[in-house]
DNA sequence: GTGAAAGCGCTAACAA
DNA sequence: TTGTTAGCGCTTTCAC
């Protein structure tokens, strides 16, 4: 807190009026109260002439409002996340709220401490993209009266509101997709392991399988992470051992993982679609644009951020407390060239 | 702010001690005091018990101390601010400071109710973004005692602290590549006219050109701002014009521009580089995967972030004031296949 | 039309 | 070793 030292106080003081007026004035309420208007302009000018700041953490104090709203979000380097983040900034601004950011790096320990973190800083409510392996914390939060929304990321069996995408659908859909066209050994690259994303699209990319009469081999559910390196690593075993595990095509579970495999098969002189087939989940405006532009499962919503916005107002304003609303947005395929016909 | 109630008051109420000791053993300084064990056993228990959450805002309040840093950012779904967002979320927690973040929306008059906003709050320090076309409103704010760090972007006349990337300097780098392959009728499709970080990167081409014993062609300097829409629209207009204006090469002054221009030539059945050659400022994970790899100018540095945060701490703790401090981190080349040599 | 004063939850100087 | 109390800047009830 720098040095700026006017308050209503000194602003009274140096016009010899009361705090109360000043108040009054500095909240637009003056002729409500019929201060004359002599002295709300001299007001407004000593405010000015003081470089008078008004203190919104008194003010909360006093309210018990912060009109703030904390966000936690694993990654905002990564362009899904942020866009989320950006959508729930203006709608939150929209509303007279101010954003709380904290990063909970997808380590569940920051993601505690950012949610206690944020009950200190007494914020209005909580949108969180959970990490997604946990949740007693968050559920805790919301039973002690804390206004809450999950986005992206949910738990099937937690009392928590989300909004969030159908990525199980996408998943089958995609892998329908790629069986329809031939394909029989479908590696599957997943992310993180325990999370909600992950297992949706793993879940799918079973079902598929299993609706199709074909067999899960869990030796070709492969990797960790969401990251590129995971994507790179995993193609590369792949292809090692093309001979075999007899895989004609691989169904990426991330953006950052497909570009990881594109450069390994670059790397390693491998077409797509001649040599294997690929399909990613999410979308993005480069996905077309690539070597060989890829199909995808486009997850791409924008209105993610403001419907959890809209629905963290709901609590906030205690308009139907009823039940816990849960929102799954549905995905929808791209098709491009990067998945070929085999049969 | 959510229902709950208890306070260092209700804690030292129902145990019969005073809010002083209940105080010193939230704040961790029991012992200091030498407070029985069994008085802060009972005191963390009730705490426990009553679903104690200490009040941030009180603190503040009483400390003039928010430990909290202001954070405007233009646009957090763009990826390299989304990045620098990170590391300055990540390097102000590790000093036990929390992020206060608003969205400039690239729009001045946001800028500058954000910048209100956070004085309001009181935050300790601010960084900012600027969009980069007025900074009266920040170097008032600096003047007046708040710490404050510019990053990505700077005002060259102003004494205000930043820390950048030498974007003039890669763009010269990126021009010079392309006239030393005999390239002459070069476009710039230019960003957000009056950015410094535009006027860099355009200055860069345009010493690049006049040191070449060039013309600059005005003409040749087109667009209007950093998307995908300006990259796309200019690129039809210049393949259009192609008899007359005898383009052969495009410097595209960042990645979403570039995007647009490679979408465009997709469409229109341009080769890169037989009918046209590109360099691009931004280097991305994906450049190398496009279907021509593009060579561009990488201003990543990872590095920004944390040292805006180190700069910006130096201020609030009062290390060195004597003058303002200015980082210009350099770019460097990344050629790929994007540009052809024509003589 | 304006003011006095209580109190939001906390810290820390001073007392005991 | 623990308690009492003033006060951070603000809003708002009650009083005049």
């Amino acid at each position: 807190m720098p040095k700026n030292k006017a308050t209503i106080q000194s602003i009274a003081d140096t016009l010899g009026v009361s705090v109360s007026t000043v108040s009054r004035v500095m909240n637009g309420v003056g002729k409500k109260y019929r201060i004359s208007a002599k002295t709300i302009a001299a007001i407004h000018e000593t405010a000015d002439k003081l470089n008078y700041t008004p203190n919104n953490i008194a003010k909360s104090l006093r309210l018990k409002k912060t009109f703030t709203v904390g966000l936690i979000i694993p990654d905002i380097s990564n362009p899904w996340f942020a866009k989320i983040a950006m959508r729930i900034e203006e709608e939150s601004r929209k509303r007279g709220y101010n954003i709380f950011l904290c990063n909970s790096n997808g380590d569940i320990t920051v993601e505690k401490e950012s949610l206690k973190l944020l009950e200190n800083w007494k914020v209005d409510g909580i949108i969180t993209a959970p990490i997604g392996i946990e949740y007693s914390h968050l559920l805790k939060s919301y039973k002690n009266g804390m206004p809450l929304v999950l986005v992206d990321r949910f738990f099937e069996k937690a009392e928590l509101p989300y909004v969030s995408t159908n990525d199980e659908q996408g998943a089958f859909d995609a892998n329908e997709l790629l069986i329809s066209y031939g394909h029989v050994n479908i590696a599957c690259i997943q992310g993180l392991v325990g999370t909600s994303q992950n297992r949706q699209r793993v879940d799918g990319y079973k079902k598929a399988l299993k609706k199709n009469g074909l067999k899960v081999e869990e030796s070709l559910i492969v990797g960790s992470d969401f990251g590129y390196d995971n994507g790179y690593n995993e193609a590369k075993k792949i292809i090692k051992e093309l001979h075999k595990n007899k895989v004609t095509a691989i169904f990426s579970t991330g953006n950052q993982i497909t570009l990881g495999v594109l450069k390994a098969f670059k790397e390693e002189s491998i077409r797509i679609p001649e040599d294997i087939s690929l399909i990613s989940f999410d979308e993005n405006n480069y996905s077309e644009l690539l070597y060989t532009p890829i199909s995808t499962v486009s997850h791409v919503d924008n209105e993610i951020g403001s419907k959890a916005v809209a629905m963290l107002f709901n609590q906030i304003n205690e308009e139907e407390t009823e039940e816990v609303q849960r929102i799954l947005a549905p995905t929808h395929l791209i098709e491009r060239d990067s998945v070929r016909r085999i049969k």
